[in-house]
DNA sequence: TATGCGTGGTA
DNA sequence: TTACCAAGCAT
């Protein structure tokens, strides 16, 4: 660590963050169990939009054991619109996990917080540092972009094997009489000041401590690879409602994208008219008919790929097999106003939202 | 190591 | 509107 003395940056970094630290509701408190679930929600999600979801939660679930107790479906439904939602099942998972194996009590060696399911390196340093005040790099995004400022360190942040060089940086910028104050500042830092453009280097609490900033650099760093474009992927939804007004549901499969929330049965567009359609009422048991008329588009944008949607409203103009309509759990027909009870995607919600302003649903 | 995995905010 | 970004993890 030729380029700085840690123990004045140090200084300086904290003495910022005792005096203009964000009142966050998950810094009035010190259950680790209560950071855990805070860290969870923070991975890729600003803090804006994590507060009223961690109060929501924290108010359903205040202790390992609530949340150890609650059915996935309950979580889901806390998590919903948070995005990510593995997060969720894995944090039930692992709760879980602490709650047999652990007796409650969230472990606090190293090899155990890694150990659990969705805690990867970043977490498990901000769970030991922030809830044990135990000195470990909690390396996220801020981190590696103040750092390769701080330092001119020209490593793409976007490579996994870029990770090592910045833990190796945390653990020895890192202040070892107070990592927890120290680790939250790093980010804090990154957040309020030292911001991906435009960084406030005029009133960086440690700009005289920057190389950066002495090489002129601080908008060339940190380099960072840009990924893909999304796939596009045009679907036709079902907006079916049986004699009773009730609207069919299906809830999707255990894994992969949005796995286990709910939706309306669609597929894959492959035709400009309804054979589709047709084909998919004829899967569910179902002889449909449509109004051609009245379709309502949707567009929802994922990190990873586009959904272009097709909502075809429709009613059941026979049951050609019954068997087949019965017979899975996983698709029901349930009354509008219910709906609010199943977790529900965003790129679906807009769907009920678009039906709700049209009239054809209540709740 | 690269890719799949959500959503909302901002320039 | 487009593009990028935000306290990453699993595989």
């Amino acid at each position: 660590m030729r380029k700085i003395k840690p123990e004045d940056f140090q200084r300086d970094l904290l003495q910022w963050y005792d005096e203009n630290k964000r009142d966050l509701p998950w810094r009035r408190e010190r259950d680790p169990y209560k950071i855990w679930v805070s860290e969870i929600m923070l991975q890729q999600t600003q803090v804006d939009t994590v507060i009223p979801y961690y109060q929501r939660f924290m108010s359903l679930f205040p202790t390992v054991k609530d949340l150890a107790e609650a059915d996935e479906e309950t979580v889901l439904k806390a998590w919903e619109g948070l995005g990510y939602y593995s997060r969720a099942r894995n944090l039930h998972s692992a709760v879980k996990e602490v709650n047999n194996t652990y007796g409650g009590e969230v472990p606090s060696s190293e090899k155990d917080v890694k150990s659990l399911k969705g805690v990867g390196p970043y977490t498990a340093g901000a769970i030991l540092s922030i809830a044990f005040n135990i000195p470990a790099p909690a390396v996220d995004g801020n981190v590696m972009r103040v750092t390769s400022r701080l330092l001119a360190i020209y490593d793409d942040i976007a490579k996994a094997s870029s990770r090592k060089i910045f833990e190796e940086t945390a653990m020895e910028l890192i202040d070892k009489d107070r990592p927890s104050d120290f680790n939250q500042a790093l980010m804090e830092l990154g957040a309020l000041i030292c911001t991906p453009k435009n960084p406030a280097c005029l009133i960086c609490p440690v700009n005289e401590h920057c190389s950066a900033r002495k090489e002129g650099v601080q908008d060339l760093l940190p380099v960072k690879s840009k990924k893909k474009p999304p796939k596009k992927m045009k679907m036709k939804v079902l907006l079916v409602k049986d004699e009773n007004d009730r609207v069919l549901i299906e809830r999707r499969p255990d894994t992969g994208l949005l796995a286990k929330l709910w939706q309306f049965p669609n597929i894959e567009a492959e035709t400009d008219d309804l054979s589709d359609l047709k084909r998919l009422g004829e899967s569910l048991g179902l002889t449909l008919e449509f109004e051609k008329e009245n379709v309502q588009e949707v567009k929802h944008v994922f990190s990873h790929v586009v959904w272009e949607m097709e909502v075809y409203k429709g009613f059941v103009k026979s049951v050609h097999n019954a068997e087949l309509y019965e017979e899975s759990a996983l698709k029901q027909f349930v009354a509008t106003e219910d709906i609010n009870y199943y977790p529900f995607p965003v790129s679906h919600q807009k769907i009920i939202d678009g039906a709700l302003a049209k009239g054809e649903m209540y709740k």
